[in-house]
RNA sequence: GGCGACGUACCCAAGUUGGUAAGGGACGGCUCUGCAAAAGCCCUAUUCCUCGGUUCGAGUCCGAGCGUUGCCUCCA
């Protein structure tokens, strides 16, 4: 069983290996920019990255695995001018960059966890990385590939022919159909490296530089960073599917140029999540939080669930429909493995084995984890001896990553936390109402439970209840 | 203007090199039950936007059309 993924780079479905004598997968992956809370869009394309993480390292790789955390230089327009977007989430909340950053930086985190979305080796931030941006432009500089303008250092991308291929770009027709402001670049393509502080204005993040007080500009970062951790070759570089244009295509042109060496061997990009005919996004104002979803009676994990029944290169559309329809059926797969998990043993018949294999064949297919998913659900239907299905979906678990090791209460948010003792004197009430066939109060007893989220089950041995 | 993606049951969605439609949710039916709930079982597309073509055979390949939609501004 081999593992195959799509590389933008070739757009196709390629063998995975490692190149020889490599002991883990250098992988690394576009982060967020921390002036905001994330939306449940950009973490599903965090949901993509941890399946494919989870899955290679199911195929036995070690994973060195980056991600980085955009504290400076993005600004609102990858045209290279428009408001810093730090700045920006300054002015609106009050506080001060640094404090911006640490905030969001704080609650991107959170979101993570709650996902179960597996840290990363290394977390990076870009100012933390200034030295390295800079030495990384100096290179460019010294083998040519930059020119200065008043506001800054710029990539010079006709001195790198294969600039268009990575995006199938049509430069000509780009330059025509533009809507970038020129500016003083030579080119449509060109970006800056190293923009420098307005002379009237004092920046909150600014650097000393070769060129002059400034700052770096947003594609510099992944390049310096990753080259930084990882060495001038990676394995795996992913981002969501609106990188592969320009930050993605900058990202192989100054890192190729600097250093001579591709810069990554394979490309998977995330295709976006859909409101209805909009994409989400965060210049429209109003968007779908973790935190929201948990106001509304969601588990995180429904969400990762709902995440995973679509292929990641597939667009998905959110709908509150379809998230109550991935609770419902996390709820179900759940009274199932909640039963289940105490018993697992080996997985040892050739049956199981089977199953097992079907699985690892699916997420190695690109990562279909809606397949994958529906060979869970073979494994709970099939009549394989329990032990063996406990530890089919532990070991599927591994990759799912939906907590099906623990009983689903385990993680159950705050809010679904009933007073215990109230639902136990309800009970008892409607324990006598019953003995007295008093069938009216019983229901009106079992609605009012009802309303505080908590089912019960009248049994041989009494009534049990759950949330 | 350039470059793309998608169109499979009520909803979400898989379908690998063409061989005769996964899975989930909802709905409905049955068992059980005071009725429900829970649990268990069962049912739901002769058909994959349309029309042509290739083929013994196409959701799957080719062509045209229709529809939806993304990126090239910020965006994951």
């Amino acid at each position: 069983m081999a593992l195959h993924l799509y590389n933008t780079a070739t757009r196709s479905k390629e063998l995975f290996t490692l190149p020889e004598g490599q002991s883990a997968v250098r992988l690394y992956c576009c982060g967020p920019t921390v002036y905001h809370f994330a939306h449940i869009g950009n973490l599903r394309t965090y949901i993509f990255e941890d399946s494919l993480r989870r899955v290679l390292e199911y195929y036995g790789y070690a994973v060195n695995h980056v991600v980085n955390i955009t504290d400076v230089g993005h600004l609102t327009s990858d045209g290279d001018d428009g408001d810093d977007k730090m700045e920006k989430g300054a002015a609106r909340t009050g506080k001060s960059v640094w404090e911006v950053a640490d905030f969001y930086t704080e609650a991107f985190m959170k979101d993570w966890k709650a996902l179960n979305i597996i840290e990363p080796s290394i977390w990076c931030k870009a100012t933390d990385h200034i030295q390295e941006q800079i030495a990384l432009v100096q290179k460019l500089e010294e083998k040519g590939y930059t020119y200065r303008t008043s506001d800054g250092i710029y990539f010079d991308s006709a001195k790198f022919p294969r600039y268009p291929d990575f995006a199938h770009l049509d430069v000509e027709n780009l330059q025509q159909g533009s809507r970038v402001d020129m500016g003083e670049k030579r080119t449509v393509t060109d970006f800056a490296l190293w923009k420098f502080s307005p002379e009237n204005q004092k920046r909150a993040m600014e650097w000393d530089s070769p060129w002059g007080i400034g700052f770096p500009g947003w594609h510099i970062e992944c390049s310096a960073m990753a080259m930084h951790h990882l060495g001038s070759t990676l394995d795996i570089h992913c981002g969501g599917s609106d990188h592969v244009r320009v930050h993605h295509t900058n990202e192989i042109a100054q890192s190729e140029c600097a250093t001579g060496k591709p810069f990554s061997r394979f490309w998977l990009h995330g295709e976006f999540l859909r409101m209805g005919s909009d994409k989400m996004s965060k210049s429209a104002g109003e968007f779908l939080t973790v935190s929201l979803l948990m106001e509304k009676g969601f588990n995180p994990l429904d969400y990762r669930l709902f995440a995973l029944t679509s292929h990641y290169r597939n667009y998905l559309n959110f709908t509150w429909e379809a998230l109550e329809s991935a609770r419902e059926g996390f709820k179900n797969l759940h009274k199932k493995t909640d039963a289940l998990i105490g018993k697992a043993g080996k997985i040892e018949s050739e049956r199981a084995q089977q199953w097992q294999n079907k699985f690892k064949e699916a997420i190695g297919d690109d990562l279909n984890m809606p397949k994958a998913l529906g060979i869970l659900n073979g494994v709970l239907k099939d009549d394989l001896a329990d032990c063996e299905k406990a530890a089919l979906v532990l070991d599927f678990d591994l990759v799912l990553g939906l907590c099906l090791d623990h009983p689903r209460k385990d993680y159950a948010s705050k809010k679904d936390v009933v007073d215990a003792s109230k639902v136990e004197e309800l009970i008892s009430l409607r324990a006598t109402a019953r003995a007295s066939k008093n069938w009216a109060e019983s229901d009106r007893l079992r609605d009012e439970l009802k309303l505080m989220n908590v089912t019960i089950k009248d049994g041989p041995e009494g009534t049990t209840w759950s949330t």
